[in-house]
DNA sequence: AACTCCTGCAACCGCCTCTGC
DNA sequence: CGCAGAGGCGGTTGCAGGAGT
């Protein structure tokens, strides 16, 4: 039998101190990223590994890029989100030097709100006739986020759990709605490419795509989407 | 200046998936 | 094949700081 990851009263909780930032950076520079359970012991810190990693991978990795999102950031969140839902990580994954973190907290403050604002759906996509205006619909508290919402919407048909925490099928549907507006095909042959100097395409090679959930990605973009950024911009 | 409200972000929690045994 | 631990992920929370009154 394993021990658990860590011993929780043995730990530090909240912020961490620049002292702990060192210990931990300077763990990794010497050793690398490696097994997470042992690295706090190993590296003189009172964490737990999952909090290590957590604060290597948000906030001290060295190829971070730290700052606002670029409008180009934006449009491929935007067009990520309508692809793939709420799988940040995967979403981050095309974004170099932002992490899944960063782009969740981005969307849940800035950019579910400037959808609202042009009358989009942010969880579906959709052109939404029925949403309120931004300033009667004052703060969309992160708890109301597409899961949140989708878990406490009594009104909303009961689906699959694979449904209910995934936006892509949500966005899916739009096309089981013909009284929506609609997207044109988006191109699936995707591939990013980054230039920070001009703009950022999208591309998905095809090894990329299997990485994405293949079952259900593909069954959703070739059977459904309905991509938001035509509207967008 | 003091207070309240709002916003953004870092971090935690708990669940899920993967992997090794 | 089943179990347990580690890692990964998304949802949520708490707090600091800014804006408004």
């Amino acid at each position: 039998m394993r021990k658990p990851c860590c011993e929780k009263q043995d730990t530090n909780k909240g912020a961490w101190s620049k002292q702990e930032d060192q210990k931990l950076i300077d763990y990794i520079r010497r050793h690398g990223e490696g097994c997470w359970r042992t690295i706090p012991q190993a590296a003189g810190l009172l964490r737990c590994g999952k909090s290590c990693r957590l604060r290597w991978i948000n906030y001290l990795r060295p190829d971070l890029k730290r700052g606002n999102f670029a409008e180009d950031e934006e449009d491929l969140i935007i067009k990520l989100h309508a692809l793939l839902g709420n799988r940040w990580s995967l979403i981050a994954g095309r974004l170099p030097g932002r992490t899944d973190n960063e782009v969740k907290n981005y969307w849940n403050s800035h950019l579910r709100r400037k959808l609202m604002n042009m009358g989009i759906d942010p969880n579906n996509h959709r052109l939404n006739q029925n949403l309120p205006p931004r300033s009667q619909n004052p703060r969309p508290s992160p708890t109301a986020t597409a899961s949140s919402a989708s878990k406490h919407d009594v009104s909303q048909p009961l689906k699959t759990k694979l449904a209910e925490n995934d936006q892509v099928s949500d966005a899916a549907s739009c096309l089981d709605d013909d009284s929506t507006p609609c997207l044109p095909d988006l191109n699936l042959d995707l591939k990013i490419t980054l230039n920070y100097s001009s703009s950022i395409s999208i591309n998905f090679v095809e090894e990329e795509k299997k990485e994405i959930d293949q079952s259900t990605l593909s069954r959703d973009v070739e059977s459904n989407l309905c991509p938001t950024l035509p509207l967008f911009r």
